[in-house]
DNA sequence: TATTGGATCGCC
DNA sequence: GCGATCCAATAG
């Protein structure tokens, strides 16, 4: 189990710190194997960006807390914000490699081939809603050393408009869970 | 009130 | 490859 000082970051450099980690909730675990940093209020591709709202003033609270939004009016995106409070910054869990309660996940999803390798598939399978937004991290999730040793590769998100010239995706190297692109 | 996605799936 | 899906947040 980690400290909560781990997340006192920036949203690029925990959003590294977090690869190869091991997420567990409620009986489920995988490892975290690809992340996206939202940092500031200068990343056109951040949610907060264009001012704060009701729905992104959660990246400004303390690093450790759960953001997690609705997209596309259908999956659930979850992100863990990052650095101080008042600091903008928020890293999206892109995709995980399953570790266990595989059978439950695959009650959730339909094609059990792609259980977790997608930011939209994961909390799919782990069945996260909007229940969660706004919480700790410690609550009801736990977070702790996996990995040791993997290469990083950084390079552009996915499916953001403004800001994708920006390398912030990271994701382990040679991983098969990587989602799509 | 009307529009719109940080995605996924199924069907061409 | 491309359109349908679904709904909360945001903009107007």
């Amino acid at each position: 189990m980690l400290k909560s000082s781990f997340f006192l970051k920036p949203a690029r450099e925990l959003a590294k710190n977090l690869l190869g980690k091991k997420i567990s909730f409620s009986g489920l675990s995988g490892i975290i194997v690809e992340t996206e940093a939202y940092e500031g209020f200068n990343d056109p591709g951040s949610h907060i960006y264009k001012g704060i709202t009701n729905r992104n003033k959660i990246m400004l609270e303390e690093g450790g807390t759960i953001y997690i939004y609705l997209c596309c009016g259908l999956y659930y995106m979850f992100n863990i914000v990052a650095d101080k409070k008042d600091i903008p910054g928020a890293v999206l869990i892109r995709a995980l490699e399953p570790l266990e309660g595989i059978e439950i996940m695959q009650k959730r999803r339909k094609n059990k081939k792609h259980l977790t390798d997608g930011p939209g598939k994961w909390t799919q399978a782990f069945g996260v809603n909007l229940d969660w937004n706004g919480k700790r991290i410690e609550e009801d999730f736990s977070i702790s050393l996996y990995k040791h040793k993997f290469d990083i590769v950084e390079t552009t998100r996915i499916g953001i408009k403004d800001g994708a010239d920006l390398k912030l995706r990271f994701y382990i190297k040679g991983n098969p869970f990587i989602s799509k692109n």
